[in-house]
RNA sequence: UGCGCUGUAGCUCAACGGUAGAGCAACCGGCUGUUAACCGGUAGGUUAUAGGUUCGAAUCCUAUCAGCGCAGCCA
């Protein structure tokens, strides 16, 4: 600057008609509205490729990924240098202009002509090459920045939309259930237990009960909410904490309460599809069988599972409930989901109501998944009668005084009803066609896993 | 809780009784179309922990701890 020409040609660049246009605030996944503008992203740096004087910056703003394209020549070299330093995870608020690209797998780059660093990242943990389980658990709270788990998220995002809509439209209250409870619902599985100030309570292994009091009130209702077991369960389908839609209805029997869960797994289902097909694709997700979830389901008796199971090959005595390989092994019989129905009432609960033509039997279903997902739904039509159900309660050695209030719906204009549970967790695992349940939650609580 | 499997560099793995190695990540350098980029170089280790067998142990044995898988329970 000592020179004084320098300072005329400075300001003749400076007036020159090249002066950029402002940039427009934009997300990624509408980039399309945007080609030939300028616009402005603000997010994360996914990955960076250098070629010595063009720079590939993966950046993505929670809503997708684009590729910035950076030229060395165009930004200059302390714009250039301060990107190629960038790590991985890096958060900057780019600006450039969107242009159409064939070769980019969202059709679209950005040109960039500005870049803004607000926090670098230094020796981010997952690279992008392959990780165990374990360690991505471990860093889990970093783990959903990358793709797969945000296809996963956005899926059950989708289906919580689509359950809620379905009961929403079809008549039904949302009515939520306590979590915090005196004693166990259904008294067989082992309930997680707090201090309620001088008192002992329990987190809720379900809101069933509660519900069948709502359905009283409001003819149709559901609740939605988190469930716990403190079972020891190590398994791929089982976690301590999870999610459970219970819709419950009065007057209604069986096969209503049947009916009524085809057709809201078809409408999740099929809304899935509809609307989620990138994050499917994403998944490596094949859709066939999810393109055949439609009404009517196979109605199996427990009879005739019996005797399937049978002609695979088990030794399998009539009255047990299913274990895990038989319940895959009958999956394999059917394309769709199908119903498991009247199964012996003694491996089922106490609430549920007994087949008045064969007595040893419960008004009961589950629905089993096809591909070896297997159940995702459990379901019954409720003892209505107060003789009946008093009589179950002593059976199960329960306690009367804690159910006194559950039998008072016996007492005052009792009608037949029923309802069900729908494992969310287990859903979006059979439909993203995932191997293990615990990518489904954004934090998921496994034996020996609290953190983070 | 039972049975089985596994703990080696920040990560994913190799070395299977004889000097602990590779790819990725990190750091330095190169490259104007990369897309899990590539090429060259540097650094990185009390082989989960504690005992034992052996001339010699990551490797064989015992215990402990941690994780994973399957089962039971269920959604």
């Amino acid at each position: 600057m000592e020179n004084p020409s320098d300072a005329v040609v400075t300001s003749a660049v400076v007036e020159a008609p090249v002066v950029l246009e402002e940039a427009l605030p934009a997300r990624i996944i509408d980039i399309a509205k945007f080609e030939g503008k300028r616009v402005q992203l603000k997010g994360w740096l996914y990955n960076i490729r250098s070629s010595g004087k063009i720079l590939f910056l993966q950046v993505r703003d929670g809503s997708g990924i684009i590729q910035a394209v950076m030229v060395k020549k165009e930004v200059g070299a302390d714009l250039f240098n301060l990107a190629k330093g960038l790590g991985q995870e890096a958060s900057v608020i780019i600006t450039g202009v969107v242009r159409a690209d064939e070769r980019s797998s969202i059709g679209f780059e950005m040109s960039v002509d500005g870049l803004e660093l607000v926090c670098n990242s230094v020796d981010y943990p997952i690279s992008p090459k392959e990780h165990g389980t374990d360690f991505l658990l471990d860093h889990r709270h970093l783990w959903l920045r990358s793709k797969r788990q945000h296809a996963i998220l956005r899926i059950r995002a989708e289906i919580i939309r689509a359950c809620r809509n379905y009961f929403d439209e079809h008549g039904f209250l949302l009515i939520d259930s306590p979590i915090l409870t005196p004693a166990a619902c259904e008294g067989t599985t082992t309930l997680f237990g707090t201090d309620y100030f001088d008192q002992k309570a329990y987190l809720s292994q379900s809101g069933q009960l509660y519900a069948e009091a709502s359905a009283m009130a409001f003819g149709k209702v559901y609740c939605f909410g988190p469930t716990f077991r403190a079972e020891k369960s190590r398994t791929r389908r089982h976690l301590m904490e999870f999610w459970m839609i219970e819709p419950e209805m009065a007057y209604i029997d069986l096969d209503d309460n049947m009916a009524v869960q085809e057709d809201f797994v078809e409408t999740v289902v099929q809304t899935v599809l509809k609307n989620r097909m990138d994050d499917l694709k994403t998944l490596e997700r094949d859709t066939t069988f999810l393109e055949k979830v439609k009404k009517p389901f196979y109605r199996v008796h427990y009879d005739e599972a019996v005797e399937r199971i049978r002609k695979k090959g088990f030794e399998f005595p009539w009255g047990e409930d299913f274990g895990a390989d038989v319940e895959a092994a009958l999956t394999e019989d059917f394309d769709k989901p199908f119903f498991v129905h009247r199964f012996p009432a003694k491996v089922k609960a106490f609430y549920m109501k007994r087949d008045p033509e064969r007595p040893e039997l419960a008004l009961c279903s589950d629905l089993l998944a096809p591909e070896g997902y297997g159940e995702i739904i459990g379901g019954s039509q409720r003892e209505d009668s107060y003789d009946e159900l008093i009589g179950r309660i002593r059976e199960h050695g329960l306690p009367e005084e804690a159910f006194s209030w559950y039998l008072d719906l016996r007492k005052y204009g009792s009608v037949p009803h029923g309802g069900f549970g729908l494992g969310l967790e287990r859903t979006v695992a059979w439909i993203c066609g995932l191997h293990h349940i615990r990518e489904t939650s954004p934090f998921p609580r496994l034996l020996n896993r609290m953190n983070p």
